[in-house]
DNA sequence: GACCTGCTGCGGTCTG
């Protein structure tokens, strides 16, 4: 043992000598000796099951147990992004905790009160809770925050690559900083996070006034080999009788995966349900016992946690097919093989998936990518002909295997999750002076990018007449509005992000999910859900209810979803690819046929020459060369100008539609210097929860931070005015 | 052109 080991409390090298551990893993060790030598925020990272939570708790244990704290309140505080991993982590815990004789609390929405209570009462010990039930502490239990929390030496941050940049995140970081300023003292920071891209980022997250001082620690080696396949399929052809590019890529999989525990990312949650069925039929056709399960976040929790017990028992295969439902959270064990259907959206989720297999030592991991390529004929787009599905997915392999993936984007201004800040410190004080709330959230919190004019306008905003949320008292203090008092009292309140209104599905009595309500349902439809066909009986618009019964054939629900968000790197590596020569040793060789077609169709667009490309009948092609953000900001240029803009991965497709001018005019207009209205079709700007309490000016500022880039708009459009071709 | 995540306090009823 080293001597890490020796400065870990009593208790703990106990439990640490019960569990058989020949010694500290080298995060272990080196976590013991940045926590028991000082008092550095910290982020440990590794793979899951790479023991980060020992790699944290066991000094941080040591140190509560070494010195007691005289004050009140939680000793530890763990913060975890879901329910299910806070009650897998306070299992954990409690067996370390036992012989130390420090109680664990975990405590979220399915907790009971009672566990709240005892924990309330006598605030001790380690507190697991999430970022949404620690706000709700700060807006019920404002005026307590500082007993409960007057003892807490550290909060860790589980998951801390999945918060770095979202809505979520901004939540967690504004309530750290409220929570230190609480108890008028920093405490100490720990993430754990899976490898991330950008460690500096992470520490700038982490710690942003102190991003130097964070200590890194991170896992090195023991990289599992990889294996890669990447295999091609055409749908659509003319032989009818030929199965179908879904039916190839089911039974590949049913006749490779069958036996042994995988996951399937299907991309969306209706091909989720499509293969779901399709593997269920093989299985059934071929009398075999089921082992192909779906699994995405609108199937009812009692079958999502039947599955996942499945994929942990070593002796019951079992395949997931998947949305990011299963990218993170617990640990479902090692997985053989993870199969991505189509191209993913980001390389960080891939590298996420990927993670999930060839845990154990000497065993690979396997990725197993399927793209489905259209067959051509004579009417087929541009984006079938450039295969730009497939070009994705080998793009994103290939940064992959650079070890690249998308930093955060610490831009954005975050308003929606602003509003939401600015009620709940009213709240927890009762009250607010506008200068406190702008030094606390804006100064000290996360709202960096918001000055005091900006603030002043957000202010105002949420004090309209037709907004109601805050008002002023004679002396100056901000106070809840009717509206923000009826917002903040309902529990809807505590999270950040927006969802969609649902139907629950039930059949004989049970619950087998939900569906978004934009689905149009009449009696006797039918239905693939939950892996299974479906007649819909009856609907109850009222209770928001579908009662269903079995049939023997159906179609698989829409889910509705989001704009995906590419990186400029993924686009310009996709053109990489289209312009290179490489074939790349994991395609097989339908993929590498569907690559050389794209080649050469790039080829015969001349766009390795020109990035405009006419195609007569006042149409165009634009390849911007970029990603979602730069390439939607000219669309919308593009689209104020009257021209009718259809949006791909790094390029653009322009009608003439109303427009006035020539494209090649616009484009030389805007490469010098005349930007244009990019909102003047008033596109929707109502993306967050909150956002709806904003004045479109604050909407645009909000847009122009994170999901618009006007800057970019003079350099792309000079760019683009190269040569034209005409085929 | 997509995916995921979360929730209080109170009053009522039931069980041992």
């Amino acid at each position: 043992m080293s001597s890490a080991f020796d400065k870990l409390a009593r208790p703990v090298q106990k439990w640490v000598r019960s569990k058989g551990w020949r010694e500290l893993r080298q995060i272990q060790a080196d976590s013991v000796h940045v926590v028991m030598d000082g008092n550095a925020d910290l982020i440990v990272s590794a793979s899951t099951a790479g023991g980060k939570t020992e790699a944290a708790f066991l000094p941080l244990i040591s140190q509560v147990l070494d010195a007691p704290s005289e004050r009140d309140g939680f000793d530890l505080v763990y913060i975890g992004p879901l329910k299910a991993l806070i009650t897998d982590q306070a299992m954990r815990l409690e067996d370390i905790c036992r012989e130390a004789g420090l109680p664990v609390y975990p405590w979220h929405g399915d907790v009971s009160g009672s566990v709240k209570a005892r924990a309330l009462k006598a605030p001790r010990g380690i507190l697991l809770i999430t970022p949404e039930s620690l706000e709700a502490l700060f807006v019920r239990r404002g005026l307590e925050i500082p007993r409960l929390f007057g003892a807490t030496r550290a909060v860790v941050i589980d998951e801390l690559h999945s918060v770095l940049d979202s809505e979520r995140g901004v939540q967690m970081r504004s309530l750290l900083t409220r929570l230190e300023i609480a108890v008028k003292r920093p405490i100490r920071r720990v993430g754990l996070s899976a490898t991330l891209g950008d460690m500096n980022m992470a520490s700038a997250y982490l710690r942003p006034d102190n991003a130097e001082a964070v200590q890194l620690i991170e896992a090195k080696g023991g990289e599992a080999e990889l294996l890669l396949q990447l295999r091609g399929y055409v749908s659509g052809g003319e032989d009818e009788d030929a199965p179908s590019a879904t039916d190839a890529v089911s039974e590949h999989l049913f006749r490779h995966l069958r036996g042994s525990d995988n996951l399937v990312f299907a991309g969306a949650r209706q091909w989720v349900e499509i293969y779901a069925d399709r593997l269920r039929n093989l299985c059934e056709k071929a009398h075999l016992p089921q082992e192909f399960y779906p699994h995405h976040a609108s199937l009812a929790r009692e079958h999502r946690d039947f599955v996942e017990k499945r994929l942990k028992d070593a002796n019951l295969p079992t395949t997931a097919v998947c949305t990011s439902t299963l990218e993170l959270g617990i640990d479902i064990g090692d997985v053989a093989c993870v199969a991505q259907v189509g191209a993913p959206f980001s390389v960080a989720a891939l590298r996420q998936r990927l993670g999930r297999s060839g845990r154990r030592e000497g065993q690979p991991a396997i990725l197993r990518q399927y793209s489905v390529e259209a067959r051509l004929d004579s009417e087929s787009s541009f984006v079938d002909q450039l295969r730009l599905g497939l070009i994705r997915a080998i793009a994103m392999i290939e940064l992959l295997l650079e070890g690249w993936c998308e930093p955060p984007r610490p831009e954005a201004l975050h308003l929606s999750t602003l509003v939401h800040q600015i009620l709940s410190v009213i709240a927890e004080r009762g009250g607010a002076q506008a200068n406190r709330l702008y030094r606390v959230l804006c100064q000290e919190g996360p709202f960096r990018r918001v000055d005091t004019g900006l603030f002043l306008d957000v202010l105002r905003a949420m004090g309209r007449p037709e907004a109601e949320l805050i008002e002023q008292s004679s002396d100056g203090l901000l106070l809840l509005g009717a509206a923000g008092e009826r917002i903040v009292e309902h529990y809807s309140f505590y999270a950040v992000f927006k969802t969609p209104e649902e139907f629950r599905l039930v059949a004989d009595g049970k619950e087998l999910g939900t569906l978004p309500i934009d689905n149009i349902l009449t009696p006797g439809m039918l239905l693939i859900f939950s892996g299974r066909r479906w007649v819909v009986q009856e609907i109850h618009d009222l209770e928001k209810v579908i009662l269903v019964k079995p049939a023997k054939a159906g179609v698989p629900p829409l889910f509705g979803g989001d704009p995906g968000m590419i990186h400029d790197r993924v686009i310009e590596k996709m053109f990489d690819v289209l312009e290179g020569e490489v074939e790349p040793s994991y395609m097989d060789k339908i993929s590498l046929r569907l690559l050389s077609e794209a080649r050469a169709n790039f080829e015969r667009w001349r766009f390795a020459e020109t990035p405009v490309v006419e195609m007569g009948d006042g149409a165009w092609i634009l390849a911007t060369r970029c990603g979602t953000v730069k390439t939607t900001t000219l669309a919308m240029a593009l689209g104020a100008e009257g021209f009718q803009i259809t949006q791909h991965d790094g390029f653009l497709l322009v009608e003439s539609g109303e427009a006035e001018q020539t494209l090649d005019q616009v484009l030389s207009e805007m490469a010098n210097a005349a930007t244009p209205d990019l909102f003047a079709h008033s596109p929707n700007l109502i993306f967050e929860k909150y956002h709806s309490y904003l004045t479109p000016d604050l909407l645009k500022l909000d847009a122009l931070s994170a999901r618009v880039d006007r800057s970019c708009l003079q350099s792309l459009c000079s760019d683009l005015r190269a040569q034209k071709a005409t085929i």
